[in-house]
DNA sequence: AAGAATTGCAACCGCACACTT
DNA sequence: CAAGTGTGCGGTTGCAATTCT
């Protein structure tokens, strides 16, 4: 797409401003020049151009001064980085792009800057516009805004922040070591980001501060995201720092040292922003430390209260869909199922993460994958009810096979402006459960959310591959939809080797010794893999989930 | 074929930070 | 140290192109 620029019409220096003006350009400026707005001409651009290759870059407001070019500084260094500089990388992006945006976005949130540094020749508003079409499109095909590659590394991620004890705040993993197996795997596209590998060992140290208490306690309820809430602390200075993504393993900065005090009110800022939980995270006193869903004991009505985060702002930082369909909250009449599910998965991407990368056609790109799945989608419906869940249906060998989705050879960044959702916040907005032990009750309880939203589950349950849901539809003949949240639930994060020891205490924490006995039973009762207990435990864990709903229904 | 609606992109705007004076 | 200036970032807007009805 694109106008039809009236290049042609190479106005430079209108003489006639009437003219210029009906042709929908405008101007501004003081007494003395008269400054144009509106599309730039070529000989614009050729005056900008030649400028800038005999004088550089910067000092932008030099150039109406020695060019005559009238044009504010602000729009000549626009166009310049837009659209006039060289190398620039025009053109639809690729699939690898397209796939390394979404990563970048669920690690960094609305940072296009930083975005577009780790994307040799694209810009930010190049990155920018292209992400708020995509999810547009997104949201139109019910589809979740993340590859489930991406929500799936960030799941793992999350889940071992939490087997590390937690994060500290200022610890941060460092992104492009977080990124390093997705580099191999888009294999050489970007290079350059591939110094950054082996300046770490690859695992870092971890504080033993709570990921839970160290984040929400510096949660910064800026208003940007949510307009209900006021600022509680200062606003953190804007770090700049394109071009320190651009100085990769030379920078030492960027490499693991930053200072934690720096970033610790930071970091909560920006990983609050990532999950779009300012409304969630700090509603006042009585509802400190309360995360996802918390809404449903702000104010001591579990059902009917409404979300506190009507006005929660278009940013999408990490695994979240910025408009939440708020209307499936409380007691509002819910969107249509499509978007519901969909909306469902935008907080609990887990359940769709384990779609296996390899079997599906997203491999070919997250446009792809959006047909991909809007066409399983779609078929879904006329299926759903002969199927069973699904979540399950990634099988270990799945993880196994995909490099980009293993955890543990991830890296972790220390970031500056640490806004990875892939921080065990995001373990937290996507399975409140396993906040287990460290949560108050609040949390716990908020698990009705959870459980109201899952008979939505089903639809988008299909979205898994065909080859390894046949794998398993045979464990997965399953109706009810608790199961079926179960199932995904804890497959997804607990099916699986060193996991499940923690993953059985934090359940045990929450859901009660049954939980625990029926796990023993079930895995003792067969050789089935873990996706067995899975199911079965998850059975009993989603019964006491709906109990301590129940409860606070009553309470 | 025509009008309406939607899409996608370029550019602008306001704000904040860094640097200079 | 404060004011002024330059620069960059993220959000928003305007509009031509495209698609839909």
């Amino acid at each position: 797409m694109g106008r039809v620029n009236n290049e042609i019409e190479d106005e430079v220096l209108p003489s006639d401003m009437s003219a210029a003006q009906s042709n929908g350009e405008s101007y501004e400026g003081s007494t003395s020049v008269v400054l144009k707005k509106g599309p730039w001409t070529s000989t614009e651009d050729d005056i900008l151009v030649d400028y800038v290759n005999k004088n550089g870059e910067g000092n932008w407001n030099a150039v109406q001064k020695h060019t005559g070019l009238l044009r504010c500084g602000k729009s000549c260094r626009l166009r310049w980085a837009n659209h006039l500089r060289p190398n620039l990388k025009k053109g639809a992006f690729t699939a690898e792009e397209e796939r390394f945006i979404a990563e970048l976005h669920a690690k960094m949130g609305n940072k296009w800057a930083r975005m577009a540094a780790h994307l040799p020749g694209r810009t930010d508003n190049e990155i920018k516009n292209y992400w708020n079409t995509r999810i547009k499109r997104r949201q139109r095909a019910g589809l979740p805004l993340y590859p489930p590659e991406v929500s799936l590394q960030g799941f793992q991620e999350s889940q071992r922040n939490q087997s590390n004890g937690g994060l500290n705040g200022g610890n941060r993993m460092h992104l492009d070591m977080l990124q390093k197996n997705s580099y191999e795997i888009h294999g050489g596209i970007f290079d350059s980001l591939k110094d950054n590998q082996g300046i770490l060992p690859y695992a870092p140290k971890f504080s033993d501060v709570s990921v839970c208490g160290n984040m929400l306690k510096g949660l910064d309820s800026s208003s940007q995201y949510c307009s209900i809430m006021p600022p509680a602390s200062p606003k953190n200075k804007r770090l700049r720092e394109s071009t320190i993504q651009f100085t990769g393993s030379k920078d030492k900065k960027n490499n693991g040292l930053y200072p934690l005090c720096q970033n610790r009110d930071n970091n909560s800022d920006k990983i609050a922003h990532s999950f779009g939980m300012q409304a969630l995270l700090d509603p006042g006193p009585s509802s400190h430390n309360s995360m996802c869903y918390s809404h449903s004991l702000s104010n001591g009505n579990s059902s009917t209260s409404k979300p506190t985060f009507e006005a929660v702002k278009l940013e999408l930082p990490s695994l979240q869909y910025p408009e939440l369909h708020l209307g499936s909250w409380g007691t509002s009449p819910p969107p249509p199922m499509l978007e519901s599910v969909d909306d469902f998965f935008q907080s609990h991407t887990p359940i769709s993460t384990l779609e296996s990368d390899c079997s599906s056609p997203q491999n070919s790109g997250l446009l792809d994958a959006l047909l991909y799945q809007a066409k399983t989608l779609s078929s879904s419906r006329n299926h759903c009810s002969d199927k069973g869940s699904n979540s399950s249906t990634a099988t270990p060998g799945d993880r196994g096979d995909n490099s980009a989705l293993n955890v543990y050879e991830t890296e972790w960044e220390d970031y500056a402006d640490p806004v990875s959702p892939f921080g065990a916040t995001s373990i937290l907005n996507e399975c409140p459960a396993l906040i287990g032990s460290e949560n108050s009750l609040d949390e716990q309880l908020s698990l009705q959310t959870f459980t109201g939203n899952i008979p939505k589950l089903e639809f988008v349950d299909q979205v898994w591959t065909p080859d390894s849901e046949n794998q398993t539809l045979s464990f997965l003949n399953f109706t009810r939809p608790d199961l079926l949240f179960a199932s995904d639930w804890h497959e997804l994060g607990f099916g699986h080797g060193k996991n499940q020891a923690i993953t059985t205490d934090t359940t045990t924490t929450l859901l009660g010794d049954d939980f625990v006995a029926d796990h023993k039973h079930m895995t003792s009762g067969t050789s089935q893999s873990s996706q067995v207990w899975g199911f079965g435990s998850c059975a009993s864990a989603a019964n006491n989930m709906h109990a301590l709903c129940h409860l606070s229904d009553l309470g």
